[in-house]
DNA sequence: CGTGAAAATGACGACTA
DNA sequence: TAGTCGTCATTTTCACG
């Protein structure tokens, strides 16, 4: 399982100074080039041994341990998931579903992102502002499940005032996620 | 870093019938309820032991990890990823374009694609059917970098003819994918 | 599915700036 | 004092029977 060396070296200039003296919030802690590194490495690869983490990275194993520790416990790593591939599961028909609903307010829009959440069609939803109150990425295994999906399931809900759905031709992802400089630095 | 024994126990009811007699594809393989769960469980932690996972599972260690790597190696399970909570990474601010490029076609949208995967601020792209062409999500640390953002690099291309950008004040994303049965099975 | 050699993990104490 | 490093007992992996 462990992935084998394929010999990418991560160059790392400064290596100290981790804690920041005035950071914003009490806890905050600054991110050091090694810190992005390993974020970056284990965004590519969550199973990649810490051996060979730390050897990308040029430093010890204990070390390189200690700081994906941190990290987790920090918050900035919440967790490693296995990715999938949404044929193989038997769906690959994805849609987007822009939803108005009415009326609007803290608790309907808590129940139905609740009740969004709950569908295993659900993918991903976005509460958002402007002209749609939700944008939902779902997965079925064919055109009729979706059909089913929204005649069976969103339609029936008596908020939904509007729903219009856009197929979806191609979904990439950027895996990796950096962090972002504060300003234009 | 390996989690502890939380006791969630995974029922499994029937263990056998791996491979497909009449599958789609010659190399289509059906996931019996065993793959499920391995899918299910590894999309909640990837980084329990083969050990645990087996015994979650009741099943043998050695058999767990011959299903893990065939479940790799067949396609289902595409990677193993570290989340990071954006707000860590100093990118608190998300929202949601939704652009249209002109002339239509394949070069085009190619291209497009390809620019807007490059930008460190983007985290998803979808290229959609309907009224917009393509759905943006990104994530960026202040309103201000999201408006340097549209200015200096999208409103720059001469492709795009609109972009109407939505904030996102929630974010869920369904962590575990379940396969969805051919019919109402 | 069980076994066992080889490998990785992770706790600990010493070291350095 | 906070971060880094080397060591090694314990745990895990994974090829083979």
């Amino acid at each position: 399982m462990r992935s084998q060396p394929p010999k990418v070296t991560v160059h790392v200039i400064k290596k100290g100074s981790h804690r920041t003296k005035f950071g914003g919030c009490a806890t905050m802690v600054r991110m050091d080039d090694i810190d992005s590194a390993i974020v970056r490495e284990l965004q590519r690869d969550a199973r990649q041994t810490n051996r060979e983490l730390a050897r990308r990275l040029n430093i010890a194993p204990s070390t390189c341990l200690e700081r994906v520790r941190a990290l987790r416990a920090r918050g900035v790593i919440t967790g490693y998931r296995a990715t999938v591939d949404l044929r193989t599961l038997n769906r690959p028909v994805q849609a987007l579903l822009a939803i108005r609903i009415r009326p609007l307010g803290r608790e309907v829009i808590e129940r139905f992102k609740k009740f969004l959440t709950s569908l295993p069609e659900v993918l991903s939803v976005y509460v958002v502002a402007g002209g749609d109150d939700f944008l939902v990425h779902v997965a079925v295994p064919d055109v009729d499940r979706l059909h089913a999906l929204l005649m069976d399931q969103i339609f029936k809900r008596r908020e939904v005032v509007d729903c219009r759905s856009s197929f979806i031709y191609q979904h990439v992802a950027n895996d990796v996620i950096e962090p972002l400089p504060p300003n234009g630095a």
